[in-house]
DNA sequence: TAGCTTTGTGTTTTT
DNA sequence: CACAAAGCTA
């Protein structure tokens, strides 16, 4: 079965080559005397189900392994199992995971193991692999090779003009709900013309007919969504049966991690893979000879999907068995992560959603620690409980590189980061405001996506008046028209400007200088120039770089900083050959396909979390902030379970719906299980939210902790009551005041009066220099770097480090002078 | 056309 | 409260 027939792409390649060396400090066995590792190193220090896992063969298997009961470790030893012991060639092997750091990660550990040429392997994301997918077959799709991707903002940009040119109501068409509903329809592999036909009513048909125009414009622009990725990689193998008989062919292995959190379209995907072939069955020898379905191998844990609100399908690991004729499972249940305490918190909580498949984890490790409860009086002194209780574990010997503190919702770090730059204990937050987000970075990817991909309208209108070159609204309308009625891409009407009637003399001119500057750079792109060198040139002659430079506005200087650190990024994979996750490796290896331009925004678009990669060792001194989604898949020796209020966590929106609630819970579950040793739950009493305190009950999640196990050192009936006049008494007094009561938001009225008074009362305004170190209320520590305005319009310029520079109005803003 | 002011919107989670 | 988009004026 694992012969080597003719793999599409691989011929050239040897089948065998012996592995490399492993690095001294690796973990597995000492060198065999044979290529590869050795039967027993591959199945050393595994327990009997993960062994089973890891030599299983012949029929589709399930593997639901439990958090922390070493799924990683089953995967890749069965993907080195499979390539020294089953002689499958390493081009044949296709592994999805979830994140691109899981990809990296299983990639490498399994190089460990087999040597270099593991690096034949696919080891991606689902959007990833089907990108690699779609370059290679976009024509048949009508696409050309150098398609954008677009995403979610690029998205709701493009969905702004269709909803304009549609001319339908925006307040009852928001472009997010809109794309919402479509990706919704896309994650189902519901095309346009399906959801025309299932269209209920006229909102729903509006809904299509935004739906039609948008892919209508997409395909205009050569680009693609996240979910068309998927989706179109789906409709390519159903409309051409030998493509997918050709990647049927390739991938003799399929690995899916974390399989309770695919879609339908993912599912569908992994089906045409490996699944037998319906028409197989029905008319024997019509397709002449077929190729038996890859073996696959999925991995994953119902009581861990959280991602249903994006479309990921519970039913698909439930019903893997009715899905996969002769599927077999493996129940992985012991967990080699946490202490007994933690485990039986995780099972009792997660025991309370209904209908899944039973499963206890346990462990042989002990009880450990018990679990710590803090009531906190409001978000503030909770986290100043967390920090107290940081220096309290490094004082005993603790690294705050082994802390996590976790939250349900982004908003939340702000407090955590706030005592952190406090205290001075160095913190980082993973995911939140990501550096390709940011305005500078995402104008700089634009400008390299149109050299790509010209008809890329979205990015091309994004760049074309920025920085300013005199091109307006009006202009821009203009050109629109021209393209429209004359059929051709948004590009080529700027270059037939001219001929575009009502534009003025002027914005001619500075319309013509952009066209130059742009085909000129493309010819760099068209030479194969570096991609980091195509971005230095086009920063430098779009004269986006001089007006940043030239502004006085200290926040472009960090903005210049950001794209000198997008150029870095640039450099480094330019000299990286390993480096595109475009390409596929065999091609790769093969010198056929240099790392370019397109592979580097690729990389953008896709491993946009790459600077977010908590590293093991490098960071021993830098505790570790993150929303419980991003936890996923990550361990850590303390955790912070923080915010834990009805509303918070589970999130307000969940607390009606107890499917979502369900959903909460294992989100509960996995934060609780990502500790090792010790976990600390907390919740606070008053939150305050858009500037407006509110009163959160304790999360219902805390009732379902064993009783037993935690110990509460501080709980509600400390709460303030006599002693200090402090903050919540001042604020319930205002809150109770009846002097707004016509007010509509009554909450949001106290806030602002609050504010006001704050501002009137306590704030003299500090005489600053530039260079004085300054605290805020919510940013923390600063330098001041300039000053303008006087008395009381005087405005701060104020460094916050990691949150950037910040315009202060001295009057107003929470600013104390160090 | 550009800069300023006003208004509105969002806080789930991510490829 | 903070930011983005839209609207208004010079």
């Amino acid at each position: 079965m694992e012969s080597p027939f003719t793999l599409p792409g691989l011929e050239h390649l040897t089948p065998s080559e012996p592995a490399a060396p492993r690095s001294s400090g690796s973990p597995a066995a000492p060198a065999p005397a044979r290529r590869g590792p050795t039967r027993e190193a591959l199945l050393e220090g595994l327990n009997d189900p993960q062994r089973e896992a890891v030599v299983h063969e012949g029929s589709p298997l399930l593997v639901v392994a439990g958090a922390g009961s070493g799924k990683t470790r089953v995967l890749t030893r069965r993907i080195a199992w499979l390539v020294a012991e089953r002689g499958a060639h390493p081009g044949s092997i296709l592994a999805i995971t979830f994140t691109n750091k899981a990809a990296a990660e299983m990639k490498e550990r399994v190089e460990e193991l087999v040597g270099k040429r593991a690096r034949l392997m696919w080891v991606s994301t689902f959007h990833s692999s089907c990108v690699r997918i779609l370059r290679k077959e976009a024509d048949k799709l009508g696409y050309k090779s150098s398609f954008s991707i677009y995403d979610s903002a690029d998205s709701k940009r493009l969905m702004g003009l269709v909803l304009k040119d549609l001319e339908l109501d925006p307040k009852k068409y928001q472009p997010n709900a809109v794309l919402n509903w479509i990706s919704d329809r896309k994650n189902e592999l519901v095309d346009v013309d399906q959801a025309a036909k299932d269209a209920k009513n006229a909102f729903e048909e509006a809904y299509v007919q935004a739906y039609r125009s948008y892919q209508r414009r997409l395909a205009e622009a050569n680009a693609m969504d996240f979910d068309d990725l998927i989706m179109s990689t789906v409709h390519l193998f159903q409309a051409f049966p030998d493509v997918r008989e050709t990647y049927r062919r390739r991938f003799r292995h399929v690995l899916v991690d974390e399989y309770q959190d695919t879609n339908h379209a993912q599912y569908a995907l992994i089906h045409q893979l490996c699944a037998h072939d319906p028409e197989e069955s029905g008319a024997v020898g019509s397709g002449g000879e077929r190729v038996a379905p890859a073996e696959l191998m999925v991995v994953g844990d119902a009581d861990q999907s959280i991602y249903a609100f994006r479309g990921a399908n519970i039913r698909n690991i439930l019903d893997f068995e009715k899905d996969f004729a002769d599927a077999t499972s493996i129940l992985l249940e012991q967990n080699y992560r946490s202490t007994q305490t933690i485990l039986a918190t995780a099972n009792q909580v997660i025991g309370n959603n209904k209908g899944r498949k039973p499963k206890r984890l346990w462990t042989d490790s002990g009880d450990g620690e018990k679990i710590v409860g803090w009531v906190a009086d409001d978000e503030h002194a909770e986290a100043r409980f967390v920090s107290d209780e940081i220096d309290r574990l490094v004082d005993a010997g603790h690294r705050p590189g082994d802390v996590a503190v976790f939250y349900r919702t982004n908003a939340q770090s702000r407090v955590f980061e706030e005592i952190f730059m406090r205290t001075g204990q160095p913190y980082k937050v993973v995911g939140g405001v990501r550096f390709y987000e940011r305005k500078e970075v995402r104008d700089a990817l634009a400008y390299l996506r149109v050299l790509v991909n010209p008809a890329d309208e979205i990015s091309l209108r994004r760049i074309l008046n920025t920085p300013k070159r005199g091109i307006g609204d009006r202009a821009e309308a203009c050109v629109a028209a021209y393209a429209e009625r004359e059929r051709v891409t948004f590009f080529e009407a700027l270059t037939k400007a001219h001929l575009a009637p009502g534009i003025a003399t002027r914005s001619l001119k500075n319309i013509q200088g952009f066209v130059d500057v742009m085909t000129e750079v493309q010819q760099m792109v068209e030479a194969d120039e570096r991609p980091d060198v195509i971005l230095e040139s086009i920063l430098d002659r779009s004269g986006y770089l001089a007006e940043l430079e030239a502004s006085d506005d200290p926040q472009d200087g960090t903005r210049v900083e950001n794209l000198a650190e997008l150029v870095a990024v640039a450099r480094e994979f330019s000299e990286d050959p390993q480096a595109g996750p475009s390409a596929d490796p065999a091609d790769v290896e093969a010198g056929t396909v240099a790392p370019g331009l397109g592979d580097f925004l690729e990389r953008v678009a896709l491993v946009a979390d790459s600077d977010q990669i908590p590293d093991d060792d490098g960071d021993a001194g830098v505790v570790t902030l993150m929303t419980l989604h991003t936890a996923k898949g990550l361990e850590f020796p303390i955790v912070f379970l923080t915010g834990l209020e009805d509303g918070v966590f589970p999130h307000q929106r969940a607390l009606g719906d107890s499917s979502e609630l369900e959903e909460e819970r294992r989100l509960a579950y996995v934060g609780i299980t990502r500790a090792r040793e010790r976990l600390y739950v907390s919740r606070a009493v008053v939150r305050s939210a858009w500037g407006a305190p509110s009163h959160n009950p304790a999360s219902r999640f805390i009732d379902e902790f064993p009783v037993d196990l935690v110990d509460w050192k501080r709980t509600a009936d400390a709460a303030p009551r006599w002693g200090r006049p402090d903050a919540y008494a001042n604020t319930s007094t205002r809150l109770g005041a009846p002097t707004d009561a016509g007010r509509r938001n009554f909450s949001s009225a106290a806030a602002r009066m609050d504010a006001v008074s704050k501002a009137k009362s306590a704030r003299e305004i500090p005489s600053l220099s530039p260079g004085d170190r300054v605290v805020h209320d919510s940013f923390g520590m600063g330098t001041v770097v300039a000053l303008e305005g006087m008395a009381e319009k005087a405005v701060a310029s104020v460094d916050f480090g990691s949150a950037g520079v910040k315009r202060l109005l001295l009057r107003y803003a929470p600013l104390e002078k160090l």
